[in-house]
DNA sequence: TTTGATT
């Protein structure tokens, strides 16, 4: 083969590659890959190797074109696939192509024997032949670091991770204002270095000022930046629906809840302590068991009483949700008619051992709570059935994220109960309008609640109700601290 | 024990 690029070098062709498929031989077209791909027959068309690797081919001459580079790659095996790169409004040709093989083994085997091995004729460099930049995309070996000290420069974090291999790239993200966001992307030579750092660092230490340990991963690959970039455009639109996520996460037990928790906000709503949009969601709510109801996703769940309720199931389940379901025996409600005050039973049902206590007699959530207490059976749409096709495809399923609401809609809340996950915390504040999120931090570490997290609603009234009502809710030993979120510039007056 | 992180 070196002889042919000798040849080549030359401006000549041997009859065994250029000559051979040059120069409007028949069926060539102009754009063709040099390739037969023949639809009606099958075992022509080319198939390639899981791992194969598209090569770069620069410092190729603009007079050959794919019929003319064909053959010369031929050699190292059969072409998956090769195409010129041609300006995209001149057509010009640019020099340069890309080259798949069918087999991996090719691709190394003329990268090899070919790569800066030899100048094509009229160029003043040698031939490139090497992975694509698309193919190693630098991600396998580009670190995402995460938790930094954002007073950590790009030297610090240089320090840290120059133990474990060449560092080609270090950069610290910075907000536009220069302030580092305690983050950054650490490239390496190799991925097996890369590897090497994520194996020491990952977790290792707690930066000072880091809410948790060091995170060490590999960077995004560009569609998981894409998707990330759709998830947010979606969430943004308002295409999401909080209740979607629970669904996937807790499977039957955010069903039932979500059952439960539809009946509270419709009989809350109607008892006025609501929102309008209250009413809204749990009309949502209802759409959502109902769907989940006939079987896209959920677990089967028996209906405890209503015994003649066929499977397959068009009744609401709601009033049979049996009681000691979900989480740490958190059963997300009081019960229904026990005389007990309400608010004081979403506590005591396994969360703590200690007697709950409202701060206030005419305490909102007690109130809203209520509510629940008059709720007497099955207010729910004859046309439970016929919501569901309403919907004839699953709602599609975003996942959850952090998600503020406007100012003043975001609560911070501390004191929380250990056992407290963002479900239970929505759930202790939904009875004040439309949670739009609940996040309940977690040390990254031992998955342990820190105790704290924010709520937030789609208004700022639904906040203050929640404030009034909670702050200094007695759980257990401790008060609730419910508070506005503190706004992101607060603490820089000037 | 005190503010949702990050490509």
């Amino acid at each position: 083969m070196y002889i042919k690029m000798a040849t080549l070098a030359n401006g000549q062709a041997d009859n065994t590659s250029l000559s051979n498929n040059s120069h409007g031989s028949p069926g060539s077209n102009g754009h063709m890959n040099g390739l037969n791909h023949s639809p009606g027959n099958p075992s022509t068309i080319p198939m390639k190797d899981h791992d194969a690797i598209k090569l770069f081919i620069g410092q190729i001459p603009r007079n050959l074109d794919e019929k003319d580079l064909k053959p010369l790659f031929e050699e190292f095996g059969k072409i998956y696939e090769l195409t010129v790169l041609k300006d995209r409004f001149t057509g010009m040709h640019k020099g340069c192509a890309f080259l798949t093989y069918c087999e991996r083994e090719s691709a190394l085997k003329a990268q090899s024997a070919l790569h800066e091995q030899k100048t094509l004729p009229g160029m003043n460099r040698p031939i490139q032949v090497k992975p694509a930049d698309s193919e190693s995309r630098g991600e396998d070996r580009k670190l995402f670091v995460g938790m930094l000290n954002k007073q950590q420069s790009e030297d610090d974090v240089r320090r840290l991770f120059e133990a474990f291999g060449n560092i080609e790239e270090c950069t610290i993200l910075r907000g536009p204002d220069g302030n580092s966001k305690g983050c950054a992307f650490v490239k390496y030579s190799s991925h097996a270095e890369a590897q090497a750092a994520i194996n020491a660092l990952h977790g290792s230490q707690t930066m000072p000022g880091a809410s948790s340990s060091l995170v060490v991963k590999f960077a995004d690959t560009d569609k998981e930046r894409t998707m990330r970039r759709m998830q947010q455009m979606a969430g943004q639109m308002g295409m999401f629906n909080p209740m979607a996520i629970q669904f996937g996460a807790y499977g039957a037990y955010a069903q039932a809840l979500m059952q439960q928790q539809a009946a509270i906000m419709a009989s809350v709503a109607q008892g006025g302590y609501l929102n309008p949009m209250a009413a809204f969601a749990a009309a949502q709510m209802q759409q959502m068991a109902a769907l989940n109801m006939n079987g896209l996703a959920a677990a089967p769940m028996t209906p405890t009483s209503g015994g003649s309720t066929p499977p397959g199931i068009t009744a609401p389940a709601v009033p049979s949700i049996p009681s000691p379901i979900g989480v740490n025996g958190f059963t997300g409600l009081p019960p229904q008619a026990n005389g007990q005050p309400a608010a004081e039973a979403v506590f005591a049902n396994g969360i703590h051992p200690y007697p709950a206590q409202s701060p206030t007699a005419a305490d909102p959530l007690q109130q809203a709570y209520a509510g629940v207490q008059q709720y007497a059976g099955p207010a729910y749409p004859a046309a439970y059935g016929q919501i569901s096709q309403a919907f004839p495809q699953p709602p599609p399923m975003i996942p959850q994220q952090q998600r503020e609401g406007p100012e003043g809609c975001n609560l911070f809340i501390y004191h929380l109960p250990q056992e407290f996950g963002d479900a239970e915390l929505m759930q202790m504040f939904l009875p004040f309008g439309n949670v739009i999120s609940s996040k309940v931090f977690v040390d990254r570490a031992t998955n342990q609640s820190k105790c704290f997290g924010f709520v937030s609603f789609d208004n700022p009234a639904s906040a203050q109700t929640a404030i009034q009502a909670m702050n200094g809710f007695q759980i257990g030993m401790k008060r609730l601290k419910v508070q506005l979120k503190r706004p992101k510039d607060a603490n820089r007056p000037y």
